[in-house]
Parts: C-alpha cells; structure tokens; sequence
DNA sequence: CTTTTATGTTGTCGATGGTAACATGGAGAT
DNA sequence: ATCTCCATGTTACCATCGACAACATAAAAG
C-alpha cells in the first residue's frame, strides 16, 4: 500500500516503469493539485532518476495526458458495460450510465478534474487524447439509439438527446469534483439519488416518463 | 490593444499594478493554458519586475484566484440581471438564465476553465473564491425560487430545481469550452438555440412545457 | 560471443515561484 | 515647506523544475 516504490528493485532497469509513473502520478493527484506534480518528485517515488521518466513519456503533459486518456477509456467501458446490462431498456439504460458516468467521476474526482478541466496545451492534447474523448460520447449516442430506435424517444435529434445526457450528468459531475456545491451530498448512495432524479427529469422532458408522476419508470427506482 | 504594457511609465510607483497584472493575465489566458503563465512574464509584460507582484498577491494561485472570483461575480451579476429583465415570468428567466450562463462560458472559456477546472490549491480556493461561488448559485436558485412562489415549479424541490438547470448549462459549457464537442458550434447564434433546446427540455421535465410540443413557450423562443 | 537497442544515470541549462534586504517616492502630519 | 512613514517597486538570491545531451548498463537479437 502507499506509494509503489519499488525501493529495493535490485535490477538496473525498472521493469514496469512506465505503470509504475502512471500509478503514482494519479496517487499524488489525489493529494494535491496538478501543478503540484513534478516529474522529479514522481520519478524519485518511483525510486529511478528524474531523467528516466523521458524514456516513457515525451514531456510532463505527456504523462497527464496519458492518465487523462485512461480516465476516458474506462468511462467508455463502464457506460458500454450498462447498455449491455440492460438490453432492450432504452430509459433504463439512460438513467443508469448517467449514474455510472457521474459515480465514476465522484470516485476519481481528481482525474476528472484532470480530463476535463483544461490541463493541456493544445498541441498536447493529442491523437490518444482527442480519440478517447470522443469514445465516450460515441457510447452515450448508443444508448440514446436505441431508444430512437425502439421509438421511445421520438420528440428529438439523437445528437441532441446524447448531448442533454452528457451535458447533465457532466455538469453535475464537474460542479461536484470541483467542490462547486454547498450541498453536503458525501454518500454514495445520495450521489445516486439526485443523479436519478436529473436523468428522470430529462426522461420527462423528452417525453418519456410522465412529468406528474417521476415514479412512473418501468423499473424499480430504489435499487 | 496588445498587452498592457506601460513601458514608457514615468514614475517609480506604477500606480495601477494589481489591476494591470489581472488584465495581462486574462489577455495570456485567452492564449494558452493556465500553467504556461508565469509571474515573471506577467510582470515583465507590465514593465514591471517580477517581485512587484508579490505586493498585490501572496502568490501565483492567489492572483489566478483573483480573476476566477471576478468570473463567478460577473455571471452572477448577469444571472440577477436577467432575472429582473424578464419580471413575472420564471419560465423565461430559467431558460435565458441558461443561455446567459453558456454565453458568458463560451465568450471566455480560458477562464471558465480556470474557474472550474480545479487548477487551485484547495488551502488557495480561499474566502473570496469560495463565496463568490456560492452568489451564482444563489442567482439561480432566486430565479428558481420565482417560479415555485408562482405555483410554475410544483413537481419539484427548489434546490433539485436549480440544481438540474446549473447542471444541465455547466455541463455543456464545460464540455464546450473543454473542446469535448465533435459539433462544429460555433456561431453564437447556434450555441444559444441549442442552449435554448437543453433548458426547454429540462423545463417541460418539470411539467412546464409540454413535452409533444417544444415551442409551447409563451414568448417567442427564435431571438 | 558480439552487436544492437532499450532503458536508466549524471550533469547541466534556463525558467520559475518565492523570500529577504534594500530603494524610492507619495501622502499625511506638523 | 519639510519630515516621516509606509506602500510599492527593485535587486539579489535560493531551491525546484522541465528538458536535454552524453554516458552507462543490461537485456535481447544475431
């Protein structure tokens, strides 16, 4: 546990190096701020010279970067994983990676931060980067398509719908990994509740659960 | 135009400093990402040694905190202005509080990242920060607040209420801003229909408007 | 066994954030 | 008008950092 040091490696090379950066790199952000890290004090964690890091990773935003392309990648897994876990159940499948896509930004709220608070340079933000951005909304359009598709949700553009989801729960994710709400809302189980109740506020407005009864979902709302 | 740079100050006192270093900032922001400004570039560009500034600001995070407070006392002032341009009718402000809120994200999303993208230290995101943040809330939640005292909003609790349009417009402009969206959005003209379409939706959730007919507003939703 | 290549080290550079000691001159008191 | 005080700016300095080049080592390839 604590820091992976790897202080009694007995080889001159490493081994795992490259994980090993990665791993405490994400350990040290989640004790402090981005700019905190340094590559230094990384590489010396990782009981290796300041120097070695390069062989890895082409500048200190390269390492973010990499991390950040992570985060993405296992969003994208995770909201794949819930539309396969409710098949033929568009709503439910709406409501449930909305609450994946925020549970799992409130659990790494540090890296979220990191994905989406505008860390990198430009040009840093590179091809892996950019690519994994975009497998995330590619797996919140699938879901929305299939409720097209089973003509569920029919009042609007599957890009538009796709984009309410992600700009809800992202917003939400966001105002709370950056400490934006007074609300005292640590529970896990508190996080999922008003993440249910957002989706289902949408649900509605899109027409697809009656407004005047938001416990008209199909499923048990509890859970 | 161009950097501020007083070169050709008289006096050994520059006699604006703090407010100068602020707007070099901002004009360096709106070029680059926050961790390639430095204090000394600030100050050189103010025709300034680069330990002026530690008379103005206790230190770096201090004077970026400063522009990120001026952020969140900006959208609040436009949020309460905007409640008080469209009286007696909450509907309209929920939805142009909305716009108001991305418009000003998207006119300057340098600093909308800095203010939400977690880039301070959390012993940093000091008194000024902090309650500054919580005014933006609060405009929102006033305007919330008009429309339940109107019997509009009966479905809901107020702080869910504000809670779901802060989330639903951060969220978009954060992922705007964040250059997350494949969509080519670029006029503003664009970014407010679909501002408009996010916050209607989330309106007729709310049992305002009618789900089957998104242009059931009262006013004319073009403009 | 030799050569190649990947990986880690040492040494160095300029830039940066931050502090301390000193300099300057404007504003208020007399 | 002059003196004094103190807000503000300067100079000098330090530790740290990102980045690079030259060198060292060992694992793999032949």
């Amino acid at each position: 546990m604590g820091i992976n040091k790897m202080e009694n490696r007995k080889s001159y090379h490493h081994g795992n190096l490259k994980k090993t950066l990665i791993a405490i790199t994400i350990e040290m952000l989640e004790h402090g701020s981005p700019n905190e890290i340094s590559l230094r004090k990384v590489s010396k964690a990782a009981g290796v010279t300041h120097a070695a890091a390069y062989r890895h990773f082409k500048n200190k935003n390269d390492l973010l970067a990499a991390i950040a392309a992570q985060g993405f990648d296992v969003l994208e897994k995770q909201i794949s994983y819930i539309e396969s876990r409710y098949p033929n159940n568009p709503q439910q499948q709406f409501i449930e990676a909305g609450v994946a896509y925020v549970e799992l930004a409130v659990n790494s709220p540090e890296i979220t931060q990191l994905m989406f608070g505008g860390h990198f340079d430009e040009e840093s933000a590179n091809d892996v980067y950019q690519a994994t951005s975009n497998k995330a909304y590619a797996a919140l359009l699938s879901i929305i398509q299939n409720g097209v598709d089973a003509g569920i949700f029919i009042n609007h553009d599957p890009q538009a719908l796709t984009l309410s989801l992600w700009s809800i729960v992202h917003g939400f994710a966001m105002l709370k990994t950056g400490n934006q709400l007074t609300l005292d809302i640590d529970s896990e189980q508190h996080m999922r509740i008003l993440t249910r109740m957002l989706c289902k506020m949408l649900l509605s407005g899109i027409g697809v659960i009656d407004p005047t009864n938001p416990a008209s979902l199909t499923y048990d709302q509890g859970r």
